[in-house]
RNA sequence: GCCGCUUUAGCUCAGUUGGUAGAGCAAAGGACUGAAAAUCCUUGUGUCCCUGGUUCGAUUCCUGGAGGCGGCA
């Protein structure tokens, strides 16, 4: 609270680099390579956030959080709930901190969803509250999903004209927004640029698609030989389930879904995990698409990072 | 060597009582209002193994051949 005042007070905006980009772009290799003192990373990636999901995630190594102070990272248990909402948050708190130290926050990660809710400004719909959650979920059970879009429709048709009638997961969330608050998700407003409190520098990180799906096969075959299969072994014995909201993640709930479907062979496992990690990299680069204001570079461009940095006053010290 | 089954989209397979074909998975593109590494949408021309025959017309029936699987030797 009070470092906002102060920051409203001050004649330049605060500045934050953010730095995204589809998994094994190399958002890591290149933030190694410019950025050292002066800066400060807060992650922007769903599953770092947790603890223990340290090789599938592809956690920075313990040098390069040595080197460069780190925030959000292994701040849940893998069982534990996180949102797009609690980032935007946990960030701005984040940054606060930083700038108070006359650091600068490089934000950096690969989950859209976030990076697109703190850079232009969280929606103001609630929080998921897990009774109605529950709710919304049995009843949609008991009615099937055929009830559950004409009931949204009547509550919200705008909602249900923008929503898939087989988009079972934002059908109940529209629900569960209108039962939670007596308004329609659609009336809660949507912004649709970058927020203007924040001098933000935003850099997206591109590749060909078949060298990235290179970079991916290769990433894959690393992690299993630093050790990705005991890691998840480790979870499991620990009694990780596959409902834990940490092990939707990419790497992990493909052992779980090997080990429900009888299919235990590591190959078959590591050629899924490639898989899903190519698509996931096209969801990321179709949703980068759609938000406006990043600059498209090279991860081996480093001079056009640092003359894009240059342009907002931020000098980096090699 | 003989007998049976089989050969259709990148993969696994449907199907056409003869009028040139369709699902799942994969792939490509897209959406995204506090679960987002999630969730959802769109997109299917392929010598229907080859050859000859029957037929107005064959991927579908018949002859011969080739590959695969199984059984008997």
């Amino acid at each position: 609270m009070r470092l906002n005042t102060q920051r409203a007070k001050w004649p330049t905006r605060n500045k934050a680099v953010v730095l995204t980009g589809p998994t094994a772009v190399g958002k890591t290799s290149l933030t190694e390579s410019v950025f050292s003192r002066g800066f400060e990373i807060i992650n922007a990636d769903s599953v770092q956030i947790y603890r223990g999901l340290d090789i599938g995630s592809a956690k920075p190594s313990p040098s390069l959080q040595k080197r460069i102070p780190h925030h959000l990272i292994d701040i849940r248990d893998p069982w534990e709930d996180y949102s797009s909402g609690d980032f935007v948050s946990d960030a701005e708190k984040a940054m606060d901190e930083i700038w108070s130290r006359g650091n600068i926050p490089l934000i950096t990660g690969g989950t859209m969803y976030y990076i697109r809710h703190l850079v232009y400004g969280p929606p103001e719909t609630p929080k998921a509250d897990e009774r109605i959650r529950r709710e919304v979920h049995e009843e949609y059970l008991e009615k099937g999903a055929d009830w559950a879009y004409s009931y949204l429709d009547s509550i919200d048709p705008v909602s249900a004209s923008r929503i898939n009638p087989n988009d079972i997961y934002r059908i109940t969330r529209a629900i569960e927004v209108y039962r939670a608050t007596s308004r329609p998700l659609s009336s809660f407003p949507l912004s649709s640029a970058p927020r203007k409190d924040i001098d933000f520098v935003l850099i997206a990180l591109m590749r060909d698609r078949k060298e990235l799906d290179e970079r991916i096969a290769l990433r894959v075959d690393e992690m299993f030989e630093e050790g990705l299969y005991d890691e998840v072994r480790h979870l499991m014995d620990g009694g990780a389930e596959a409902s834990w909201p940490a092990m939707e993640g990419i790497g992990y709930r493909e052992f779980f879904d090997a080990t429900e479907s009888g299919e235990t062979s590591l190959q078959m496992i590591r050629d899924e995990i490639i898989r899903s990690s190519r698509r996931y990299a096209k969801r990321q680069i179709s949703f980068l698409s759609t938000m406006d204001g990043f600059s498209e570079i090279s991860p081996s461009d480093t001079e056009g990072v640092i003359s894009l940095l240059a342009s907002h006053q931020i000098t980096v010290h090699m």
